[in-house]
DNA sequence: CGTTTATTTGACGCGGTTCAATCAGTGTGG
DNA sequence: CCACACTGATTGAACCGCGTCAAATAAACG
């Protein structure tokens, strides 16, 4: 018995969490060891295609879960058809509205995706019995928050050019959050022009327009659509306005 | 000893407490009396006129508050002077950024306000024993982002007409949330033409004339510039978009 | 009542949408 | 291997909703 539960507080960390980032920087690193061993009892990977719909508004809330490869695109659509990109999510940002009875946006795939699903009655079970978790949610909520609120003044009060250059500013700092303002940064964009579009409140062909005005201006260069490198992180961040 | 224990669980609620929103539908109703107790005596009552600035951007946070009566208008501001509303607080909702470094938006009052001051050690003393009240300041935190994400929608993808319409809308029933869709509704707006289309991503002169369109189709009647009433709330929830 | 500030209304121009054509990249079948 | 279709991106031209500038009107205040 004694052995027993020495063997628990030693095992290593179970296979499915070993490179999970969700164990360093996201809420699982929280956990007591006994705890990570039991939640992932309960959770299982799922691997989705990009255009996936991960989360379908006005569901159910069933489960939740950790990004842990790929990035994840939430967003909100009017009845007509107008469509509204409320948040981006990148490993190893939590997934879901907690506490809530049923989905207010849409998740999506962006790109190929890979989730650590857990069902909502043992994450919340977990949460009642360790404050610590419940606290690392509210960090992370807070933090979508502020920028929610960042986005809101880049949505209404932002021009085109600045809107583009904000959100490849926003994609630069976020995959090399290290990054100098001298330096030049490399990264893939995660969305077409027209999730872009739908991202900055505009239409596909002015985001077009304006990421050529960029690329005359020599401040981005463009490979494949989808390859960007910035040459001169300044040079974008004043743009930003 | 015992005596005095029983005394506390037994006091009255505090004087400062007795009218106060925040005991039934805020944060201060999860509290054990003698923690409201405790609590009460490291806050007092702060009374601000309409346009004061409550909390400032980039300015170290000292203080939480809760909102007793009143609106308080959260803002963001870019270099150049524009401005976007990020957020709007009615009573007894809590205000500040809990866990944070500095301050990312500045707070006003947008009418007359009367605030519960707690200062920031308190408040988080508070939290790290008694973890009701960090769920409960999580459940507000959940959904302000929910009502972002909202507003981007409103932001990014809606005409001046839709915005217009939209934040009358949002006003009516927030100031009534039992208002039935056939009802008429009559409230007071806690925000001059210019707040409004900060908060809209708009000129003041276009908010007026969408307002003086609404008031020649007969959706509205608006009286001494701030005094609202609201005809046929399903009509306006039409143009909502 | 005069002064000041907030709101309304009008005229005009521009930024961004709309509609349409072209181009580039990718996969498919002959 | 090439022709073809198909999808996504770019570019152009015309339009229009909203911003800008300016003036008139209404409300607030001493």
């Amino acid at each position: 018995m004694a052995a027993e539960r020495k063997d628990i507080h030693n095992s290593d960390v179970p296979m499915l969490c070993r490179s999970c980032e969700a164990r360093h920087r996201g809420m699982c690193g929280v956990l007591e060891p006994e705890q990570l061993v039991a939640l992932a009892r309960a959770t299982h990977k799922a691997r989705h295609e990009a255009g996936a719909e991960l989360i379908g508004d006005s569901t159910q809330i069933r489960s939740y879960a950790n990004v842990m490869r790929g990035v994840v695109k939430l967003s909100k659509v009017l009845e007509d058809g107008r469509q509204q990109v409320v948040g981006l999510q990148f490993a190893p940002d939590f997934l879901g509205r907690l506490f809530g009875h049923e989905n207010a946006v849409t998740a999506q795939a962006a790109s190929e995706v890979e989730l650590c699903v857990v069902p909502r009655a043992a994450l919340e079970a977990l949460i009642t019995q360790n404050p610590a978790l419940e606290h690392k949610l509210m960090q992370q909520t807070l933090r979508e928050l502020d920028e929610a609120r960042d986005w809101m003044v880049t949505l209404g009060r932002k021009t085109a050019q600045e809107k583009v250059a904000s959100f490849l500013y926003l994609l630069a700092t976020h995959c090399d959050p290290s990054a100098e303002l001298s330096a030049s940064v490399r990264f893939e964009l995660p969305l077409s022009r027209s999730d872009i579009g739908d991202f900055l409140g505009l239409t596909l062909e002015t985001v077009s327009r304006q990421i050529s005005k960029l690329r005359r201006w020599g401040v981005i260069e463009v490979a494949n659509n989808r390859q960007v490198e910035i040459a001169d992180l300044a040079r974008l961040k004043a743009l930003c306005g």
